[in-house]
DNA sequence: CGCCCTGTTGATACGATTCAAATATCGTGG
DNA sequence: CCACGATATTTGAATCGTATCAACAGGGCG
């Protein structure tokens, strides 16, 4: 059995004003003095892949920006197999239930080394009450969650597992905009495909013998979109 | 080739004060002021089975309520070929993202009749300025919709055929609080549990000839839930 | 070095799709 | 109201694709 290899590590409190995401963040909008006043409430943390960011009915006070990295939701179906709901990458917010729930609704595993930013939602609150143009911000990354679930649904879980596995690698490249993704197990693959490991595994395989795709390093896939794209039909 | 057979009518201003469904709807905590002010700007309409709420990319200047009725939200692959991201019924909105974009991102179409309130975005935008504490209630309906989404991952979209096709029935009927639901189309049944119609129909006629389910009236199916619950294991 | 875990590959069985045809149902006009 | 054509559903047979079970290779780590 796997140990749950790694922790996350605590990397001081956030910096928002020299934020490398900042435009892209939450609390885009809001100015120095905000920042000033919940900087020290916002904590940084590490997480190495496959470690824990938060777990399925874990009590939920706070929300989290990626910083970097990649981080998957699960939840589990009544017999015990779990199933990938959403992945999810630099800028975007996990855990959102927290303002609404006490217990988060998925658990969120880092997939890649991952940076994160813990918003309290007591921090998230208050800031909503003096600014509430956040509306549209916390709206918008609502607006995302349920893009992203449509995107899973369509476009993941639906056809054959060639289909699904192209229209993620496609996927991928897109969001990093370039010709490359990094990739992860085999398994997270099939849970977040609808398909067995060995379908994944196989189906990655041919890919490679077509010469569509080439992994140079593992868990580096280097797409040739074009003919991909084509071999979507 | 399918008409769209039947068109939606419109059935007057709302009457907020005496809705049935008041205290489920999105405008729930608002008081009699309130409701004075903006029922002349809610609409009711009435769609028949197979007719059209809205288009994927219309112009989207308005939310709907449910108040009686199903409704199915489609998106359409590159390909062509549509799938059913979310099934809504009474009490539920559809339509949020009118509030951010300026475009439909689903096809809505009413699976059963369906009576509707039209809530101009404007107005929901106004109702935000003035009362604040909607906020937590749009936020609900966002959060209803991203659980919805998992369902349809986790449920609707995972497993065998036989599987999604009891996880529907339990859930349609859980949701009407009773052995029965009301069903649609097999196509349509096909293109939420991401099966052809044939094999839907396969697998409704052995649901039957195993005595799980009967269909006493035609699209009307009365679960043995017990036994459609171990059949899950 | 050896063990464990992950990924790969093979053989087989099962299940879903496909294509085709028959049947049932719905809507319409005579 | 019935008959007709159009549409939806059911059923069958063959094919294709995926899951399953099993064995094996490679890499990382103690």
């Amino acid at each position: 059995m796997k140990t749950v290899s790694t922790a996350e590590a605590w990397t001081g409190t956030a910096d928002c004003r020299n934020c490398a995401i900042r435009q892209s963040v939450l609390f885009a909008r809001l100015d120095e003095p905000d920042f000033d006043a919940i900087h020290r409430q916002i904590d940084q943390y590490t997480f190495s892949p496959g470690s824990i960011v938060y777990s399925q009915d874990d009590a939920a006070d706070a929300i989290f920006t990626i910083r970097t990295g990649l981080v998957k939701l699960t939840q589990y179906l009544p017999d015990g197999t779990q199933r990938i709901v959403r992945l999810l990458q630099s800028t975007d917010v996990i855990g959102l239930e927290a303002l609404m729930l006490d217990r988060y609704e998925h658990a969120a595993t880092a997939l890649h080394t991952t940076e994160v930013c813990r918003i309290p939602s007591s921090v998230v609150r208050e800031l909503l009450q003096r600014k509430p143009q956040l509306f549209n911000d916390l709206m918008a990354r609502w607006h995302r969650a349920v893009s992203d679930c449509d995107r899973v649904i369509t476009e993941l879980s639906t056809g054959p597992a060639r289909a699904r596995v192209v229209r993620l690698l496609l996927w991928l490249a897109e969001r990093k905009g370039d010709r490359q993704c990094d990739l992860f197990s085999r398994e997270d693959l099939g849970a977040l495909l609808g398909l067995t490991t060995e379908t994944v595994s196989r189906t990655m395989a041919e890919l490679k013998r077509q010469g569509w795709i080439t992994e140079p390093r593992i868990n580096l896939i280097v797409c040739d979109i074009d003919r991909l794209r084509a071999a979507l039909g």
